[in-house]
DNA sequence: GCGTGTGAAGCTTTTCACAGCA
DNA sequence: TGCTGTGAAAAGCTTCACACGC
């Protein structure tokens, strides 16, 4: 267990695959249901059942970052939550703006597990005159002309860009400027950040064309 | 050229990597944008620079279906668009189901590149009085237990989950009891389905906790 | 005994680099 | 000449299988 301790950042002894990383968020979220559930530890047998991946990738994926199991009886479940909810970096609360409260915006700021579980969204921001100054799960809506300000002024982290494709970049770069470390982008579009910011793409087609590609075949 | 005429189905020379049928996805739809401004013709260089991957998969993507390009000159824009709507497989009109008309699912019925291209969404369903007989995108909201006999009568292919977690595994249950041939699951729980049935998930959360850990690295 | 942690093997995917054709 | 298509090499990721410690 020496590669985690506290807040600090001692280097995983080896590269953590993305694909690991993108795997502990569903073990967190399964983590979270054996907890209500009152289980007191779990193995990572069952831990693949439950997520759909194996075992051996469990065990594995978790080994990137110390040795949390015990031998011969599994993982502590709620210790494991807090591990992961460290190393994923959701015990910090991140201050995110949300640009775009259209149905999918609406959604994000709904989502279960997201908003108030390492997330807060601290403000909302849209270019219609009709939906400016509504509140949507608590947060008034504002002209998108202050997300420049506000990136600055609220300390927002990340933006997360639920705005049409031709809107985003220019959407991007005013986030960008304003010193903002994260994007997350929903628009079907290549966008441009420099290379300090860090930037993720969701592609809503690209999993139903993917079953498309499957019932095609 | 030989992998892929018309409907039918000569097996590709080699195995198709899934990452790379999910860049198909995105190659198809910056070949939209490229056909609109009207484009003859892309090198790979040019469509690795419009993707965010490099020139050398984009060839290495599209050789495993044919031999599409010219070399000298790159890929005709309208043709590679044809050609990769065949092996998507979305110029068949998939007749698509959705359950959960939450702001989720309203967002994907509304958005672009979706519905009415390549996939129609013929039928939507909810628990909710509150919305059951509204209208939402031209679809008459139904009640989620007409999901059955919808699936059958309709002819649905494909029903896209985006209920509450609590509620997928039934929805899900009854729609593979009907005979729906592929899920797209927006539900943050494991489904289980009968090996026949083709299931993808997207979970809204994994991307947002990747950026996460990146910040928090 | 049981289930983790991990070298080693195997497989998948990406990248390199260039022959070959328009 | 310019850009594709593709062997071969490299890198990345998963699986195997078992030593080790509870």
């Amino acid at each position: 267990m020496r590669s985690l301790d506290g807040m600090d950042d001692s280097i995983p002894r080896r590269p953590v695959p993305p694909t690991t990383v993108r795997r502990l968020s569903t073990y967190y979220r399964v983590l979270g249901t054996l907890q209500s559930n009152g289980q007191p530890s779990v193995s990572s047998e069952t831990l693949a059942s439950l997520t759909g991946f194996t075992a051996a990738q469990v065990r594995r994926d978790l080994a990137y970052f110390g040795s949390f199991g015990k031998r011969g009886v599994g993982y502590d479940v709620s210790s494991l939550q807090e591990q992961l909810a460290a190393i994923l970096g959701i015990d910090r609360g991140w201050r995110i703006g949300l640009v775009g409260v259209g149905n999918l915006g609406r959604a994000l700021m709904a989502y279960p597990g997201f908003n108030n579980q390492g997330f807060d969204v601290v403000a909302a921001f849209d270019s219609e005159g009709s939906v400016i100054g509504s509140t949507v799960n608590g947060q008034r809506v504002r002209p998108v002309g202050e997300l420049e300000d506000a990136v600055h002024d609220e300390r927002i982290d990340m933006v997360i860009v639920t705005v049409p494709a031709a809107a985003a970049q220019q959407v991007v770069d005013q986030a960008v400027a304003a010193g903002v470390r994260a994007i997350l982008n929903f628009a079907p579009t290549q966008l441009r950040v420099p290379s300090q910011v860090q930037l993720s793409n969701v592609d809503l087609a690209v999993e139903v064309e993917y079953l498309s590609y499957s019932l095609a075949e």
